[in-house]
DNA sequence: CTGAAAGCGCTAACAC
DNA sequence: GTGTTAGCGCTTTCAG
């Protein structure tokens, strides 16, 4: 005998559970047609779609995606999965592609790897076992090569700020050297003659990346690369700015002007070199990177360079999903946005306040 | 005639989609017990359970969720909706809200509603559709009611950080009043005469519950309520903090202390201060809410109320899991978080070093 | 402890 | 345009 699943009733006496059977049913049609209205109403005769539409409204008839998902062997579901949903640039990105996806009627799956390649692999499975249309990845260390055999399921796959060597897979992602180069670009038209660069641990591909591009400034600028000092720094914190100015005072040329690769590290240089007496930006020029909230209200409103997150989330969703309609033969598409230069006080010396415009070429 | 779904095959000549039936041949057992190593396993017999488990190894054979999903007429999946995952409260709500649902197998889907009632709606819509588990939810303005639809089709239902008039719900939240409270315990610890409380717009539960709390304070104290003067900032931000001094220095008994009631407003308020001469904590103390990352790295580390955010998405997850296995009957829970006071130098006057403690009651 | 069998609710041919 | 129909892959009695 097969099993009896719940049919559920409401305690309160509420409608028993109905499905399209029972809509086509009351509205003396066949199922084939309430299924035609639900999915592609435009096959439907206008008097059929709206009986049809009265029953459902009538009896708050809500299909069952399961259902649909099985049929049909693939759920309107993508992953996402980062490594910290608390950090805002991936938060920023989460929101982007939720907005798209839903827009397209999926949903989001939410994962949090933190950091941890057991933990993103776990939520991989999970999501093969979810049928998932797709993922949007960020991935810890290596691509996983679960990855594949998501693909070979016939899931879609576009990896987010990463991109693959081997261009197996689509990608989105910020240019960072070129914002590396942007930063340097800025502050040599404000004459700077030494320039140091804060910088992170080079170990993260963003860190090396915009090193590079502030070297290739230098460079096109006809000066030496290494003209550009760099003072490393293991973590990228207020703190560490502050830190990171003892040594940066300790140059033997002083430096004029100061990149940091990101606003946190900015804030901190900010702060101690007011304290040492110096001023931003008349005496040094300060600038940071991310445009994170917190630049524009900082004591000294800081010069910074940001990423198109939200759009970064919603072209990599629309890539995902465009990828998935059209099926196996794409060709993998690799998004390059343009980082994007604010120039706020830390960087204004006497009359200059030009804003520079944002490119983001797609 | 039946359709022939898509009988996938990789291209790359990987194996045809497997399902339970072939595991179940190739170990020469029945498909019941291909069923019950996955969810039963201590029903099975080492033997057998050993070598199915070899065969779905070999043949990389996933379950299909949705398969089971409409079986069991649940989906393992678990709706969060928040206003704005950008916010780094509901961002850390999420993140434990993932890890909790992870650790039960259960899926969460991320939906942003974006302080917009009819996105909002949308959501549960399709988290209706996806017969989820369950949904934790902060509502934007009424209880939709939605949520007793979904309710009558057998999902749970908690509400994050709002609780319902009617003990219609179980609810997870934090006690607002208690902070504002304790707030301004610890200035009238301090001995502050003149306390003054910048706060937003009262028609945020947050703020008028923070008030309400100060008073309370006062009133324990043996003072009048009416000593507290409240600045009210129409927005939150740095820059409101900037804008409120000049008013809280025009108060007539100028104010020895001042309660922001988050920490942006505070940090505003303090550079403002100093700016205008005057030394934080010495001349004026100063303390925020939320203990954002910031407060710790502020020019003044800034004394603040935390809330615990991660565990408010881990104990909410928890309740709502717990709900749905319990079945219909359950009386609904309403969980308390106790806010944290964190005291640093912003409100640190010579000996004054405590750290108070921490009491997450449950 | 294992096997057999009956669908869950929906989709997508295909025939009319 | 609409109706008919055969499952999608799994879970779960129930009988052995």
């Amino acid at each position: 005998m097969p099993s009896e699943p719940r049919r559920r009733t409401t305690k309160g006496g509420g409608k028993p559970l109905t499905g399209i059977r029972e809509v086509a049913r009351l509205a003396g049609v066949s199922v084939g047609t309430v299924s035609n209205v639900l999915n592609r109403p435009e096959k439907v005769s206008a008097a059929t779609l709206q009986r049809v539409e009265q029953v459902i409204e009538r009896l708050d008839f809500v299909p069952n995606r399961s259902a649909a998902d099985l049929r049909t062997g693939r759920s309107r579901m993508i992953g996402l999965v980062v490594p910290d949903i608390t950090n805002p640039f991936f938060a920023e990105v989460a929101r982007g592609a939720v907005d798209a996806a839903s827009r397209q009627g999926y949903v989001v799956v939410l994962c949090n790897s933190d950091q941890d390649i057991d933990k993103q692999n776990g939520y991989l499975d999970v999501l093969e076992e979810q049928r998932v249309a797709g993922v949007l990845i960020n991935p810890i260390g290596a691509i996983p090569t679960r990855l594949s055999r998501l693909r070979d399921r016939g899931s879609g796959v576009v990896l987010v700020d990463r991109t693959a060597k081997v261009s197996d897979y689509s990608s989105v992602g910020v240019d960072d050297v070129r914002g590396g180069q942007v930063a340097v670009e800025h502050l040599l038209g404000l004459h700077a003659r030494h320039i140091a660069m804060v910088n992170g641990p080079s170990s993260l591909r963003q860190c090396s990346d915009r090193r590079r591009g502030a070297r290739r400034a230098l460079a096109n600028a006809g000066r030496s690369a290494d003209d550009l000092v760099e003072i490393v720094s293991p973590t990228m914190t207020i703190h560490a700015g502050v830190d990171a100015v003892e040594r940066l005072l300790a140059l033997d040329p002083r430096p004029d002007a100061i990149f940091c690769t990101n606003d946190l590290l900015a804030i901190g240089v900010t702060r101690a070199l007011s304290q040492a007496g110096y001023t931003v930006p008349d005496d040094i020029a300060v600038m940071g990177y991310d445009d994170v909230d917190l630049a524009a209200e900082a004591p000294v409103p800081l010069t910074s360079i940001g990423q198109p997150k939200y759009e970064l989330g919603q072209v990599a969703t629309d890539l995902l999903l465009n990828e998935i309609s059209v099926g196996n033969g794409v060709k993998h598409e690799r998004v390059v946005f343009q980082p994007q230069l604010t120039v706020r006080a830390s960087t204004t010396r006497e009359r200059e306040s030009a804003d520079a415009p944002a490119t983001a070429s797609v």
